[in-house]
This record gives C-alpha cells, sequence and structure tokens, in this order.
RNA sequence: GCACCCUUAGCUCAGUUGGUAGAGCACACCCUUCACACGGGUGGGGUCAUAGGUUCGAGUCCUAUAGGGUGCACCA
C-alpha cells in the first residue's frame, strides 16, 4: 500500500535529478507547450539575468534562481502562459579578468598574444563554463525554457546591439571624444565611472613654492609640465594677480614660466586656495583647461610611467618617482612643509584595486540625459515599479545626477565596436556594413577598423528585447514587456536602470513591469563571501549535502526584498528536516487513508479545518501576487508542522480509532484535501519533495500527471 | 558634499496596510509511546537603540539624538 520509499527518510539525492529529467523531457518548462487547462492567458514573463559564463555559480545564483523559478512556477500553475527565458553572459571585463589570471598562472600574458588568439581561447573557455553552469541551473531546479536560451554573443543579439548602436548616432545621442577616461594601467583599458571604486586613503599631502604662490597637492609626479596657476576670482588673497598674468618661476627641473588663470571651480578653503593644473591626468584640471582653451600635454603613460617631459625622472613608475622629487624639490628650497595625515577618496579599478589613471582618449559615448529623463518618466507614471521603495530613491538619486556613459573598451573579449577610425583626421564613424569602403567621409583618409568593444553592459542593457526578437518575432509581441526583472540589488546601475533606459529607447515600451531586487548572500557571521577568506559557500555542494528543496527554503525565509542575508548551512539544514517531516506525514496518511470520498461530507469540526487551509491559501496567494515569498514560505512551514502535523494528525489518531463512519470519511478527506493544497502551495517553494510525494497521492486528488502543471488552490 | 538604510530573544534575522512580539540556531529538563530521534513534550530569555510627538492603541507613522552601515559624486 505504502510505497516502499516512504519508509526511510526522505534521501534528496537520489530523488530530484530524475525529477527535473521528468519536467524537462515534459516540454513544460515551455509555455507554448503547456496542457491546455490554461487558464489565464496573459503571459507571466521573466528575463533570467544570464549568469556570467567564467566559473561555478555562487550563492547568489542560487538566491535568484530560487525567487524566479518561484514566481514563474507560481505563474505556471496559476495557468499563465509561463516564460522564464534563461541565457548566459559572455561578460565582456570579468570574463577577461578571469581569463587573465589563469593566463598569469601559465606565466603567459594577454599582451603577448594575438588578438585572434587570444578571443578564440576565451570563448573555448566561456563555453565549456557555459555548459557546466547550465548543469548547475538544472540542479537548481530552475525550471527555464531551454529552448529559448541565449548566449550574449549570438548573432541576434549582437545585430540588435549595432542596431541600437547606429540609432543612437542618427540621432545625435553618441559622440567619439577625446575626454578624461578612467584608465586601469593594469588592464589597459577604460572603465565606466561605475566600474571604478573609491578607497579612503590616509597619504603625505604636499605643498611646494610655485613662485609667489603656495600650491598643495597629494600627487607631486604630475606637476612636471604645470604651467597654470589657478586661483578662484573672488579669492581677495590673491586679488592682485589677474587672469593671464606670466609670472617666472624656478620650478623641477629649472626656469619656466607659468600663467596665472582665474577659476570658480577652485575651493577657496581647500588647501592654500591655489593650484596648478594637469589638464590630461585631472577632470577638473580638464574642465579648467577647456574653459580657457589650453593645451593638453601627457605626463604619464599608460602603464603609469613617466614620460620624457619628466626629465631625469622620466620612465620611472609614478610611485617611485613620487618621493625622488619630492627630495628634489626640498633640496632646491621649494618644499613648504608636508600635512602627513591627509585622508582623501583615491579611485580604484573595481576589479584589481590599482589606482585609476585619468587620461584623456578618445572613446564612444553616450549622452545619458535624455534617457534618464525618459526612465524616470516611466518610473514616476508606473510603468515600472521598482521594490523596495528603497531603492526606487536610489534610483531616481542616480539617474537624475546621470553622467555620459563611455561604453569602449579596450579589451578583445566583447562584441567589437562597428566603427571605422580615420587614421588622418582622427574621426569615428559608426559603419555597421561597411559602407564607407575604407575611406573617410570627412578628409578622405584610410578608415582602419576601431579595435575597441562594447562595455558589457551596453549590450546587456539591452538583453530584454534582444532575447525576445526585436522588432518582428512572435515572441517579442507577445512576451514584451515582461512581467518582472529579479536581479542583485548591487547592479541597480549596471543593469536595470540601463535596461529601462535602452528598452524605452529603442522599443519605446519599459522593458519590465516590476522591479524585484534581492541584495547580497553573505556567509553566517555576515562577511562577504569570497575566495581569499575562504568562507564561500558553494550552492551546489549545499544543495548535494541537504536537498536543493532544503537550500532554497533556506534562502528564501525572512530574506525581504533588497536587503543582503546570512545565510548560515545550519538553517539550511533545518529545511532539510522540514522536507523529511512533510515525508513523514505523507507516510503516515499513505498508511492510514486506503480509500478517500471526495464527496464525503465535512463534520462541522473539519469543515472548519478545511476553511482554515482555504485562509492559508488566499493568504500564501496574497503573498506571492505582492512579492513576499518569505513570508509565504514561513507560514507554510508553520502550517504544515505546527498546524498540520502536530494537530491534525494527532486528533485524527483517536478519530480513526473510534470516530463514527461519517467522522472518519470526513477526516479522510480532510486531511487528504489539505495535505494536497499544501504540497501545490510548497510545490514553487520545495519542488522537488512536493512533486515526489504527489506522484504517490491517490489519482482522485490529481488532475496531472505532474505537480507542476497542477492548479493552484486559489484562482482568481 | 548629495542620497539612502539599519539598531527587535545569547547569535543571525522576520514582523505585509498601526491592534497586547516570531523563526532558525543556541540553552535547561524530560521522553526511544505504533508518521517522523532529520522526532515529541515542557521551560528560560526581549520596557522592539534613546527622547519626545500623533493615536483609543505604535516594533509598525512623525521629529530629534546616539551608534553602525551603504550608494553616488568630488578637493587639487
Amino acid at each position: 500500500m505504502v510505497p516502499e520509499k516512504f519508509l526511510k527518510p526522505y534521501d534528496p539525492a537520489a530523488t530530484e535529478p530524475s525529477l527535473y529529467t521528468q519536467w524537462e523531457q515534459s516540454g513544460f518548462f515551455n509555455p507554448d507547450k503547456l496542457p491546455d487547462q490554461i487558464e489565464r492567458t496573459e503571459p507571466f514573463t521573466i528575463i533570467m539575468p544570464p549568469p556570467n559564463a567564467n566559473g561555478s555559480l555562487h550563492a547568489g545564483h542560487a538566491l535568484f534562481v530560487t525567487l524566479q523559478d518561484i514566481m514563474i512556477r507560481f505563474a505556471r500553475m496559476r495557468g499563465n502562459k509561463a516564460l522564464w527565458l534563461p541565457g548566459a553572459d559572455h561578460a565582456g571585463f570579468e570574463t577577461q579578468v578571469v581569463y587573465e589570471k589563469k593566463l598569469e598562472k601559465e606565466g603567459r600574458s594577454r599582451f603577448e598574444m594575438e588578438p585572434r588568439q587570444l578571443y578564440n581561447e576565451i570563448l573555448e573557455f566561456t563555453l565549456a563554463n557555459k555548459s557546466f553552469m547550465e548543469g548547475q541551473l538544472r540542479q537548481l531546479g530552475a525550471s527555464c525554457d531551454w529552448s529559448r536560451e541565449l548566449f550574449t554573443l549570438d548573432e541576434r543579439v549582437i545585430k540588435t546591439v549595432y542596431g541600437t548602436f547606429k540609432k543612437l548616432g542618427e540621432d545625435g545621442l553618441l559622440y567619439r571624444g577625446k575626454r578624461i577616461v578612467n584608465w586601469c594601467p593594469k588592464h589597459q583599458t577604460s572603465l565606466s565611472n561605475l566600474e571604478t571604486i573609491y578607497q579612503t586613503r590616509t597619504e603625505p599631502f604636499y605643498y611646494f613654492q610655485y613662485g609667489p604662490f603656495v600650491i598643495g597637492t597629494s600627487r607631486p609626479e604630475t606637476k612636471f609640465g604645470d604651467k597654470y596657476v589657478v586661483m578662484h576670482p573672488d579669492d581677495e588673497r590673491y586679488a592682485q594677480y589677474s587672469e593671464g598674468q606670466k609670472i617666472d618661476l624656478e620650478w623641477i627641473n629649472g626656469p619656466i614660466t607659468a600663467t596665472v588663470l582665474k577659476d570658480e571651480a577652485i575651493d577657496m578653503s581647500f588647501g592654500t586656495g591655489v593650484m596648478t593644473i594637469t589638464p590630461w591626468h585631472d577632470a577638473t584640471d580638464f574642465e579648467i583647461a577647456k574653459r580657457h582653451t589650453l593645451d593638453y600635454e601627457q605626463i604619464i603613460d599608460w602603464r603609469g610611467k613617466l614620460l620624457p617631459v619628466a626629465g631625469e625622472f622620466a620612465g620611472m613608475n609614478i610611485k617611485e618617482a613620487r618621493p625622488k622629487m619630492v627630495e628634489k624639490l626640498k633640496e632646491k628650497g621649494l618644499l613648504v612643509k608636508i600635512d602627513e595625515k591627509y585622508t582623501h577618496e583615491v579611485p580604484v579599478c573595481y576589479k584589481c584595486e590599482r589606482e585609476i589613471e585619468p587620461q584623456i582618449k578618445a572613446q564612444w559615448f553616450v549622452t545619458m540625459e535624455p534617457l534618464a529623463k525618459k526612465a524616470l518618466a516611466a518610473v514616476d507614471a508606473g510603468d515600472v515599479r521598482i521594490l523596495t521603495e528603497n531603492h526606487n530613491k536610489i534610483f531616481h538619486n542616480w539617474l537624475e545626477n546621470i553622467q555620459d556613459w563611455n561604453i569602449s573598451r579596450q579589451i578583445v573579449w566583447g562584441i567589437p565596436i562597428p566603427a571605422k577610425l580615420c587614421s588622418k583626421c582622427d574621426g569615428g564613424f559608426v559603419d555597421i556594413d561597411d559602407t564607407m569602403h575604407g575611406v573617410c567621409p570627412k578628409c578622405g583618409g584610410k578608415l582602419v577598423q576601431d579595435p575597441d568593444t562594447f562595455d558589457t553592459w551596453f549590450s546587456s542593457g539591452q538583453w530584454p528585447f534582444a532575447t525576445l526578437g526585436y522588432p518582428d518575432s512572435p515572441d517579442f509581441k507577445e512576451f514584451y514587456p515582461t512581467s518582472v526583472m529579479e536581479t542583485a540589488a548591487d547592479i541597480l546601475f549596471f543593469w536595470v536602470a540601463r535596461m529601462i533606459m535602452l528598452g524605452l529607447y529603442r522599443t519605446g515600451d519599459v522593458p519590465f513591469r516590476n522591479v524585484y531586487l534581492h541584495g547580497i548572500v553573505r556567509d553566517a557571521k555576515g562577511r562577504k563571501m569570497s575566495k581569499s577568506k575562504g568562507n564561500v559557500i558553494s550552492p551546489l555542494e549545499v544543495s548535494n549535502e541537504y536537498g536543493t528543496d532544503a537550500l532554497r527554503m533556506g534562502l528564501i525565509v525572512g530574506n525581504t526584498a533588497g536587503t543582503d542575508m546570512n545565510l548560515d548551512p545550519r538553517k539550511i539544514g533545518a529545511y532539510k528536516k522540514f522536507a523529511n517531516k512533510i515525508w513523514n506525514i505523507a507516510r503516515f496518511l499513505l498508511e492510514n487513508i486506503d480509500e478517500i470520498d471526495i464527496t464525503a461530507p465535512f463534520t462541522a469540526t473539519d469543515s472548519e479545518r478545511r476553511a482554515q487551509m482555504q485562509a492559508i491559501a488566499q493568504d500564501v496567494t496574497d503573498d506571492l501576487e505582492n512579492y513576499r515569498p518569505y513570508l509565504a514560505a514561513e507560514k507554510l512551514y508553520h502550517y504544515l508542522w505546527d498546524v498540520f502535523a502536530s494537530d491534525l494528525l494527532e486528533e485524527s489518531k483517536p478519530i480513526f480509532k473510534t470516530g463514527t463512519p461519517e467522522e472518519v470519511a470526513s477526516r479522510k478527506r480532510l486531511l487528504m484535501q489539505n495535505f494536497a493544497d499544501s504540497l501545490k502551495l510548497l510545490h514553487p517553494f520545495m519542488p522537488f519533495v512536493t512533486e515526489e510525494i504527489w506522484q504517490s497521492l491517490p489519482a482522485v486528488l490529481r488532475t496531472q500527471d505532474m505537480l507542476m502543471v497542477e492548479r493552484w488552490p486559489i484562482v482568481k
């Protein structure tokens, strides 16, 4: 009567893989192949944030898989056409950095490789990781439609991205300009503002005699070529000096003639209120130089070494040169004083944490303000709803102060920028189908292919409509705008904001209606997981040990939208016990209930118990509709353990022994129907154990072979 | 500088629209009684950071203070 397997504790490892295979082979992951009992015609769509195909899935991936799978399974059971479209990200810079580390270990360097060779090696590496990663997504139970899977370097995606690039050019929102960029001397590429982080450092701040002035600086090594000295026009201390005044003075490598400038960018309260400027290596200085139409001179080369302008210091690394030139200035009597306790924020590369060296470089920039305005309007109009209110505010704050976006990267691993550069006039032209035939339309010079690639986020920002086949595929028409974008809160600007902006720009409509953001998964002590700290919790290992269902519950319960969570393996252990608890409830029911009559009338008590279940079902449904999976999961846990098992089952034992036939029939029906509903409600959270039990339940309770496509208890 | 968040049981955290505080782990004692020891039972432990305010009623709303944290943009 009771299947053999129920006589032993629940064994996730022996159960889960075959269930996934069963689901996948059913074809129901594909919304076009769902059973005809669909009751809701409107689609429910989630585009999966494509994981970077450069390593194993981490705890954050497990969290997003769980959240999105809950939403999708819920929608599917309610009868929506549920589409969860998976993908894999080539992750340009990220992957190239990973691969460079691998090269370093092998004693190789990308700078000694042919670009084509490097590209092919990274491609091979990425594709291997991609298929590995797809297996891991399956292990986590992701019920996504593999038949629609896309890779960010697929031709369709590139074509879409090129179309957007071209349109931006035509609309005057794209420009190529020599501007200050964030240059990483290690990775030899420019980075967007978002790819730099600030570190607080305490460094010496030097005061030097510069003619009649004392100037302050934390970066003496940039000062070789400084021949402009700037002060605020309203600064009375320097009222005697006038704009354009020439002053002869002694400087590092001999006498120079400096020119006085007045500019309101100067902070009178900082240092001495006087500074010299280095337009090539500082954004503020660059702006001042632009306003006064000054010359720009490069002092530091692309690898962080001083150029010939530094005289005897030429060729030296800037770090090495700094103390030496301070020493020289001291000998010349030009060092006034040193403040050793100067604390400031230093921009560094978010990957290698080397100091960013601002450099002037010709790059492609997107004018963001018009795009940002439309995105803000769409959010304010409610076309996109951002959870939580907190992130809504952060989103506004960033978009209201947006800066132009450098989308060029000097790396090979990415989508090539479809542009030609003129070797003669230095112009840059969007030229996707080689319509210019290698001749510069401006000066007639020879055109060469732009060697740069796009910032990954430029293509990722177009992911929702690129994956759905904009502009005329049936999928785009049916599934766009998508229902929810569920992703990590820390890529709100990198990705979410840009998807909204580019989606609106290209398609005229928002890419998704709702944004659900999850926080970072930290270790049990609240520390960020990292390989160097050795505190990484591998979701796959946890899944192997406790089961995927337990992992999913541990990730969900108590994890509110937008906040970080601490993941303690012991918590997951607790949910493994829960899976076993449900397993034993099933065993009890199957042992004690050989036949049920689902038309048997309920006793007064059982009628109440049944109503209680329906109230729970309504509650859970409301929670899921309103993106509160953490509450729904906890309620189901509580109901099954403390109400169903502890109360219902216990009070049923005497009924089965001494109750009247009517009482027994009522109770059997109650237990079975409440349990069946509980399994349905719990299925999105714990898909494996619920499915496994479901298929052993009496046929009279089931309308489908699989719980995955059963009807949700509450249909409205 | 601009913006934002957090402070609830020993620890890590929930608490959806305001109505006499919950989970996991940890702790104490008891129980292998026929669904389950991946179990059951009993129990200890919180004036919900502080001070005001709104309200019949506030962990939940408002103001201020203290402590902790985050994002963005910057000073040469």
